[in-house]
RNA sequence: GGAGCGGUGGCCGAGUGGACGAAGGCAACGGUCUUGAAAACCGUCGACCCGCAAGGGUCCGUGGGUUCGAAUCCCACCCGCUCCGCCA
């Protein structure tokens, strides 16, 4: 299964070109190589088709004449298709062989970005929409402390444990620290049961699962291998529950489904090395909620996605944390999405923004990799009469995460530590924590 | 790990090596009937490629093979299910 449709590259090849370079230059060298391979495939394969046609139709007369005890002519019809025989074999390899280099190619071609998605290189391009809660003036002394200052006074982590268990950038939560993660994790959850079915999938899965998100094939490196049963642990929820409903028809009427997973989350973090090796920021494994939904198309996506902004900024709004919304420009979008927004917490420990939720439209990207298909609705006429239209589209994926715990728990602390060292509890939290209104040292 | 069974169109499910992709049912859509609906009845009802069109071709898990001709026979692989064993 390709990726951008073959057919939309066919007929506005400029437009596809001209959208890919969006995300820098000779993005879309593999496209212009595809429109060839692609020429040449249809020529073979309708030469393929021609001589197949005619064996095809040696053979009913074969068994015509066969019927009818004309075996001398027969056999001499019979020797005619032999020799198109191999004529046709030879066609077929061609047209396997360019079929195959155009799927293999097209599968590394990331998705065109959306005509929305600001123009830029890379993350110094990103445009903030807008910033909430933040006044640089109002944090104090006890709030420029790191969280793994705080964490390391509370007994929060483990840091150094989780190292001789696992190895570096691994993490252990303890006490307070571990409950405080499970009270945020428990709390995004709930917050998102009115829309969003609560699913617990698998996080180790099978290659094509991880295909049709785009984790593969380019982004092997980044990602566990389990080889000796060939399964990969996942790096985000996206991906199982976007192949969920692959290889299914659904019916529009049902749309957008929408499903909220928590789950661990895997990354091998190769290109990382020696960056922020402190506290929390990046780890090899880290929890995150994370919400999906499948939607029939454009419009509905992007409400889609909309929804899932709002939810997940709702969850800042209710940490108490101040966080900003950035419009990823095209040079920095994720290779399947047409369109992210980044959350971004403020963390004044550090004083970074963090990025801990990524909200994106895939287009039909994924849902076209993973083949998922919608029947689409009845179209009501002017004069009242149903009908519905023919065949099937391919779908629409939307996701983010509600919200990804290590950075927000980081924010967290360090926006909430008190003058006396100990962290509030805001009341959001505090029916997962049995009451406490503060976390104090052990 | 051992033994067995199976993968056919939106779904279920038939299918003898030779008549277009494939019976039948369900669903869907159009119509008749009805105040409207249901029921009943009639009809339509896969995707893709080449072609202005007529028309032709491909596709019955995947890939090979046998054959003049394969959904149907052979081989390999993938996936699923059942039973047994082991185990949280």
């Amino acid at each position: 299964m390709a990726m951008l449709d073959l057919r939309r590259i066919r007929t506005e090849p400029e437009a596809v070109i001209a959208a890919l370079d969006r995300r820098g230059p000779g993005t879309s060298d593999p496209v212009k190589r595809v429109i060839e391979l692609d020429a040449a495939h249809r020529r073979v394969g309708a030469e393929r088709d021609e001589v197949r046609g005619r064996i095809k139709s040696l053979s009913k007369e074969v068994g015509r004449l066969r019927g009818q005890g004309r075996t001398d002519e027969a056999e001499a019809l019979m020797a005619e298709s032999r020799a198109l025989g191999e004529r046709e074999k030879e066609l077929a390899a061609e047209a396997d062989r360019l079929a195959e280099e155009i799927r293999s190619t097209l599968l590394v071609v990331p998705n065109t970005p959306s005509d929305d998605a600001p123009d830029g290189a890379g993350d110094a391009d990103n445009v903030v929409l807008r910033t909430e809660g933040y006044d640089p003036d109002a944090y104090g002394p006890h709030q420029r402390v790191p969280h793994w200052e705080i964490g390391e006074q509370l007994g929060l982590f483990d840091f150094e444990r989780a190292a001789k268990i696992s190895g570096s950038m691994f993490v252990m939560y303890r006490g307070w620290g571990a409950r405080l993660l499970r009270a945020m994790v428990q709390l995004s959850l709930d917050r998102n049961a009115d829309a969003y079915v609560e699913v617990r999938p698998p996080t180790l899965v099978r290659t094509e699962t991880m295909v049709s998100t785009g984790h593969l094939p380019k982004f092997a490196d980044d990602a566990y291998h389990v080889e000796r049963d060939d399964l990969w642990a996942i790096p985000t929820a996206e991906v199982p529950l976007t192949s969920l409903h692959r290889d299914e028809i659904l019916d529009a009427g049902d749309l957008p489904l929408r499903y909220c997973a928590y789950t661990s989350c895997y990354r091998r973090e190769a290109g990382a090395a020696g960056k922020d090796t402190r506290g929390l920021l990046r780890a090899h494994e880290f929890d995150k909620v994370e919400l999906l939904a499948v939607a029939a198309d454009a419009e509905q996506a992007i409400a889609c996605q909309e929804d899932v902004l709002a939810r997940s900024e709702g969850l800042l709004r209710d940490l108490g944390l101040a966080y900003r919304v950035v419009d990823l420009c095209a040079g920095d979008l994720g290779a399947s999405a047409a369109r992210t927004w980044d959350l971004e917490a403020y963390a004044p420990g550090v004083d970074q923004w963090l990025e801990v939720s990524s909200v994106s439209w895939f287009g039909d990207y994924q849902a076209r990799r993973a083949n998922i298909r919608v029947r689409p609705a009845p179209e009501v006429g002017p004069d009242g009469t149903a009908t519905r239209p023919k065949g099937t589209v391919v779908a629409h994926t939307v996701n983010g995460s509600a919200m990804g715990w290590p950075r927000t728990v980081a924010a967290y602390l360090e926006t909430h530590r008190q003058p006396d060292g100990s962290v509030a509890v805001v009341e959001a939290l505090r029916p997962y924590l049995g009451g406490a209104v503060a976390i104090t040292p052990p």
